[in-house]
DNA sequence: GCTATCACG
DNA sequence: ACGTACGTGATAGCC
């Protein structure tokens, strides 16, 4: 068989793809990109030129004879970035997992053990390859060897053999040499012939096909080339020996040693892993033909037929992973398809929906754990039979958010599938199509629909207990089992029981939003003097700064920033402003909270049957879609009228229950600051405290103007927020700005303590954590942007603050949940804002809720600062305030 | 599909 | 000196 040889110049590949790529980290923060430039660029030579022998080759750090001999060789080269630096070690770590040989000599260059390598190759037979980005490589190129330049960054590369370099150039490729000889390098720093450039340089060496040669024919020159030649002898021989790439370095090598092929699969699998690589993992597969899948799988994927026999399996094995396939349709009605069931993963079954009560016994055991991939589903989707999906065990989403939540991906099964089992399947998006095309499931023949919904079952049985591990490793598993699994059925049932909307006053809202909005539109048209689209800020910002001259304050990526913020700036200029305001106001209320609303509401129930998302944020919090029902106006009076329409059912009221400052109470205990702590066991008001502690007043002599900038700096501190912002906020300079921030974190000592040592463990560990434990990666505090490592800072002052208090209320909802049902109560738990939990309470219950809410909201965990709740009970929302 | 804006905690 | 507050989702305009 034909032997090839591939030999890569470390230094070189490594530094293009540092120079190529954009700033890249794991999740821990080392920079990766050069290490992924080298690594895609390594797969794509292997794919293309299928070597039998690899090895790279690396510059050492001792000098070279070239350094020895020429004190300026490479002088003027700017030291290595720290962030490319960091990247060698991993990426020769990494080669030594693929099996690929190393090579590093002290004192020669890559270039110069390549050189000598690719001759022994040369003599032995063996077909080369010189990969590089450097082009002095090519003075190596001959009948056997190819070398091959890096283009575009390392995306492609450009081969150059003997014949190429003749005809391409009209030169041997060792004339290169001499070539340089006279023209010199300035990235290197070698000399040459002072004056002699490449035209030049190339019409010598056409004619005398050497240095030498032209040194021994220089007479036959005239004019300043024969000058500067002669002048310059010593220094063109001395400038071509730099540039001549040493080809008998002293070295023993077995070119058996640098044969590729096999290598750890598992333990490049890792490394990937570790680098945060999941795109490479499936370059892997190909690379390899497909052998890298570690396990073959073949799924038995049939009907159902013996029922009994199934349960009494799933009863003794205590186990069952399932997946449900609906319809699309109303959450209200019945919509399940098929249902596919298994114990082990690889025998896998499917009922159809007129067998699905046959299951109900398993299906609503506790005794029979519920594994399975995004679980609300399954259990909304069995709502309307009145099976209630109970011992919800384990969904590989919420796990794998978890692990990470700051995951790019959105926890496909695809996903998952590749980074734990580097093994591909379709995600959903490449089964059912995008856009306006996309299909159904009602729409795919069983066959592929049992294809797909198989995979995903088998992902589920084999990742779950890796999992697993991973989430007892990092002590996560409390927060898994006691918080956010059983929060899987909380969430469910509210967004089932959803919330009343009065239509009609919704409708009544709407009509005047938009009387008020073509009003508003003709004073607008008068005070411009023309009509325009005001809703897209580009033609606003045309009618403001051009046509009416108003000054610019802030600009935008593409224009004129046109926001509040700047039009409040503007709104004694021109009576236009205010028009604008108001009517930009009411159009947001009109399109976003009445025809929005209007648009969703359940034609069945006359309510609003929201999504709450458990695995979209960073920090915790859940989330809110279709509608978001945690962003109803209440700040300004007008917006907050749109409260007045989301109302009890008869003979029902709303109880709302709100934590009283529950992110500083969080931040009070978990820096042990006693003075903030203090404020909170004497219930005083924290804003007034904070205000009499920095402004160095008595308490009694708090203005409001005081208490509100105490109320801005707290905030403030919770966001990390910097002395500008703070300025910026409350008009004041930033020389004051700061003052009051010192101030802040000398009276409240142990919190500035506290914000310290969370950025450094976020430094040192590459995260941070809440309460209960929950993590938050942070790459951003390793980078080398002062902008982006600030932002970083941020964030890890911030999650541990917002995370935790979402770890409490979280706890609340279930404790409460768990209550009312304790009690047999008909009360439903309907909504969560993030510091507030409103329950539909029917009358007679009302005193007990109450009652429930309160104590399971304040005592869902014990601090060093108590927990306050402020109950409010009403017809509406609006009431409730 | 991106950007600007604005609603909430 | 850098640029400057965390976390979300919906809508409209525009390319």
């Amino acid at each position: 068989m034909d032997k090839r040889l591939i030999i890569i110049d470390g230094n070189s590949i490594i530094n293009r793809a540092f120079y190529a790529l954009p700033e890249m980290n794991n999740k821990e923060g080392l920079k990766t990109n050069a290490i992924y430039g080298f690594t895609t660029m390594l797969f794509k030579i292997i794919d293309i030129y299928k070597p039998t022998h690899i090895s790279v080759a690396f510059d050492r750090k001792a000098p070279t004879f070239r350094h020895l001999e020429f004190k300026e060789y490479k002088a003027g080269r700017k030291k290595m970035p720290d962030d490319l630096g960091v990247q060698f070690e991993p990426l020769k770590e990494l080669l030594d997992k693929f099996n690929i040989h190393r090579l590093e000599i002290d004192g020669f260059e890559a270039d110069d053990i390549i050189g000598t390598v690719s001759k022994i190759a040369e003599e032995n037979d063996y077909k080369v390859y010189i990969v590089t980005g450097d082009k002095d490589a090519i003075q190596l190129a001959s009948n056997k060897t190819t070398t091959l330049i890096t283009k575009k960054g390392v995306g492609e590369v450009e081969e150059y053999d003997f014949n190429s370099v003749m005809e391409k150039y009209e030169m041997t490729p060792t004339q290169f040499i001499d070539l340089k000889g006279l023209m010199g390098d300035k990235s290197d720093n070698i000399p040459g012939v002072p004056g002699i450039g490449e035209k030049t340089g190339i019409k010598l060496i056409k004619e005398f096909s050497s240095i030498e040669n032209i040194i021994e024919n220089i007479d036959s020159l005239k004019g300043s080339v024969k000058k500067k030649l002669e002048e310059n002898k010593e220094l063109a021989v001395m400038s071509k020996r730099l540039a001549t790439i040493i080809r008998d370095v002293p070295i023993e090598i077995n070119l058996e040693e640098l044969e590729y092929g096999d290598f750890d699969k598992d333990a490049v699998i890792e490394s990937f892993r570790n680098l945060g690589f999941t795109s490479l993992l499936s370059r892997l597969v190909e690379l390899d033909g497909g052998n890298i899948v570690n396990e073959e799988i073949e799924l038995n994927i049939s009907k159902l037929e013996n029922i009994q026999e199934f349960i009494n399996e799933s009863k003794n094995q205590k186990k069952l992973i399932l997946k449900t396939v609906k319809k699309e349709g109303n959450i209200l009605e019945k919509n399940i398809m098929y249902m596919y069931i298994s114990i082990d993963g690889k025998n896998i079954y499917y009922i159809n929906e007129d067998e699905i009560l046959k299951l109900e016994t398993i299906l609503s055991s506790n005794e029979v754990e519920k594994i399975g991939y995004n679980l609300k589903d399954d259990y909304l989707a069995l709502r309307p039979y009145d099976i209630k999906l109970e011992n919800m065990r384990f969904d590989i989403t919420i796990a794998e958010y978890l692990i990470d939540s700051t995951s790019s991906t959105s926890y496909e099964c695809s996903d998952i599938s590749m980074k734990y089992l580097t093994r591909k399947m379709k995600s959903k998006e490449e089964l059912l199509g995008k856009g306006v095309k996309a299909k159904k499931y009602e729409d795919l023949e069983l066959e592929e629909l049992s294809e797909y919904i198989g995979k995903v079952i088998n992902v589920v049985a084999t990742v779950y207990e890796r999992m697993e591990k991973n989430i007892i490793e990092t002590n996560m598993d409390s927060l898994l089992y006691d918080i956010e699994m059983p929060l899987v059925e909380v969430l469910g049932e509210m967004e089932y029981e959803g919330v009343k909307v009065d239509i009609e006053k919704l409708n009544e809202l709407g009509a005047q939003f938009k009387e008020k909005i073509l009003t508003l539109e003709k004073e607008i048209y008068e005070l411009s003097g023309e009509p325009f689209n005001i809703n897209s800020p580009k033609q606003l910002g045309v009618i403001l700064f051009e046509r009416l001259e108003l000054p610019v304050i802030k600009k935008t990526k593409t224009g004129y920033s046109t926001n509040a913020e700047v039009l409040d700036k503007l709104r004694d200029k021109h009576p236009i402003i205010d028009k604008i305001t108001e009517y930009r106001q009411i159009v947001k209320l009109n399109s976003t909270y009445v025809d929005g609303m209007l648009s969703i509401i359940n034609p069945i129930s006359n309510r609003i049957h929201s999504s709450f998302n458990q695995t979209i944020t960073t920090t915790g919090r859940i989330s809110s879609t279709e509608p978001n029902l945690q962003n109803i106006p209440v700040r300004l009076e007008l917006g907050r009228n749109i409260r007045k329409v989301f109302i009890s059912d008869d003979k029902c009221k709303l109880v709302d229950a709100d934590y009283s400052q529950v992110e500083l109470r969080v931040l009070a205990h978990m820096s042990g600051d006693e003075n903030m702590i203090d404020a909170f066991k004497h219930n005083e008001d924290i804003h007034t405290k904070t205000a009499s502690q920095v402004f160095d007043v008595e308490i009694e002599n708090v203005t409001s103007e005081l208490r509100g900038a105490a109320k801005a700096v707290n905030f403030g501190i919770v966001y990390g927020k910097s002395d500008f912002g703070l300025a910026d906020d409350l008009n004041i300079s930033v020389k004051q700005a700061k003052e009051y921030i010192d101030s802040y974190f000398s009276k409240y000592s142990k919190i500035k303590e506290f914000m310290d040592t969370t950025i450094e463990n976020a430094s040192k560990d590459g995260y941070v954590t809440t309460l209960a434990n929950r993590r938050r990666y942070i790459p951003e505090i390793k980078s080398s942007n002062f902008m982006e490592r600030n932002r970083g800072k941020r964030f890890a002052m911030n999650a541990p603050i917002q995370g935790s208090a979402a770890d409490i209320i979280k706890i609340a909802m279930v404790n409460v949940y768990k209550k009312l049902e304790e009690n047999d109560l008909k009360s439903k738990l309907i909504l969560q804002v993030h510091d507030e939990l409103i329950v539909e309470a029917v009358e007679e219950e009302i005193d007990i809720v109450k009652k429930i809410v309160k104590e399971e909201m304040e005592n869902a965990v014990s601090m060093d600062v108590h927990l306050d709740v402020d109950l409010n009970v009403g017809d509406s929302w609006y009431e409730t305030k």
